[in-house]
DNA sequence: CTTTTTCGTTTACAATCGTGAACGATTGAT
DNA sequence: ATCAATCGTTCACGATTGTAAACGAAAAAG
C-alpha cells in the first residue's frame, strides 16, 4: 500500500471536509470550510492542489471542474499520524498522553470508552 | 503558567536530551543526541539557541559556557502535543489513535496498563 | 458573440524548519 | 604572549507551510 503522506494543519481541514461526504467540488469545501475558516477560494484550491500532488486525493473531470475524493480513509490517516507522534515519543512513557485522551473525554462516547477497555483487556494477556 | 510552545521534530530530540538529566551543557547535548542524529555540533547550537528564544529552555552562564534547563516537564510537553493533536482530529473519532496507543504497547508496562485502566473506571461515572 | 464568472494552474512571499558555515570572544595550551 | 580549540551568536539557504494574487481557459450570462 502507498503510504501515506504528511499532512499538515491546514490540509488536514481540507481533509475533514473530502472525507465528509466524497466526492466534492472545490466550491463544496470551500463551503464547508473555507466559511468557518476564513480562506479565500484561492487558498482552498492552492491546498487541494497539494493535496493531489502529495497523494492523499485523487479526481476526476466532472464537467469544467473536478471532483475531489481522499485516496485513504480517515482512520487511515489518523493511525498514521498517531504513529509518527508516537515516534516522537518512544523515549518516553505514553501514559501522559492516554492519560490526556481519556480526561478529555469529551470526545469519548460511551462506546468508544467500552472499546478502548475491551482493547485494554485483550492487550493485557499478551497475545501473540 | 506560561503557554507551552510547539516544538519541532529535530527540537524535540534535543529536548529529549535535556530532560535526560538537566542542566546540560550544549556539549553533552551533542554526545547525546549529536551522536546518533548525525548533526554537526553547530546544528545543536543552533536548535538550543532556538528553543531558548522559544521559551522552551532557560540556561545559566557556567564558567564560559551555558547550562540548559527545560521550562517545563516532559509530561507538559506531551499533554500539549496531545492536545493540538487532538485538535485536529476532533472532528471525529479519536478510537484510531487509541487503539493504535494501545497496540503499540511496546512501551507501556504493566503498570501503565494499569494506570490507565483506573483512569477509566474513574472516567466512566463522569465524576465532577 | 462579448462580458463576466468560475476553474484549475502558476507564481508569490513571508514565516518556520532542518542543517550548517562564518564570526567574534574566550579559554586553554604551548 | 601566541596559537588553537571552544562558546554562543549571526547569517545562510533550500524546503515546506499558510495564505493568496495573477493568469489563461472555459462556461455561463446577457
Amino acid at each position: 500500500m502507498s503510504k501515506i503522506p504528511r499532512i499538515t494543519d491546514a490540509e488536514w481541514k481540507i481533509m475533514e471536509a473530502v472525507w465528509e461526504d466524497p466526492p466534492v467540488t472545490a466550491q463544496q469545501v470551500l463551503d464547508a470550510v473555507g466559511r468557518d475558516e476564513g480562506w479565500k477560494p484561492q487558498t482552498v484550491k492552492t491546498l487541494l492542489g497539494r493535496l493531489v500532488k502529495k497523494g492523499a486525493l485523487t479526481y476526476e473531470p466532472e464537467a469544467n471542474r473536478y471532483l475531489y475524493s481522499p485516496s485513504f480513509t480517515r482512520e487511515a490517516a489518523v493511525s498514521a499520524e498517531a504513529g509518527s507522534f508516537i515516534e516522537r515519543i518512544t523515549r518516553g512513557s505514553v501514559t501522559p498522553l492516554l492519560a490526556h485522551l481519556v480526561r478529555s473525554r469529551k470526545r469519548m462516547s460511551a462506546e468508544e470508552l467500552a472499546a478502548l477497555r475491551k482493547l485494554l483487556d485483550g492487550e493485557e494477556g499478551g497475545p501473540k
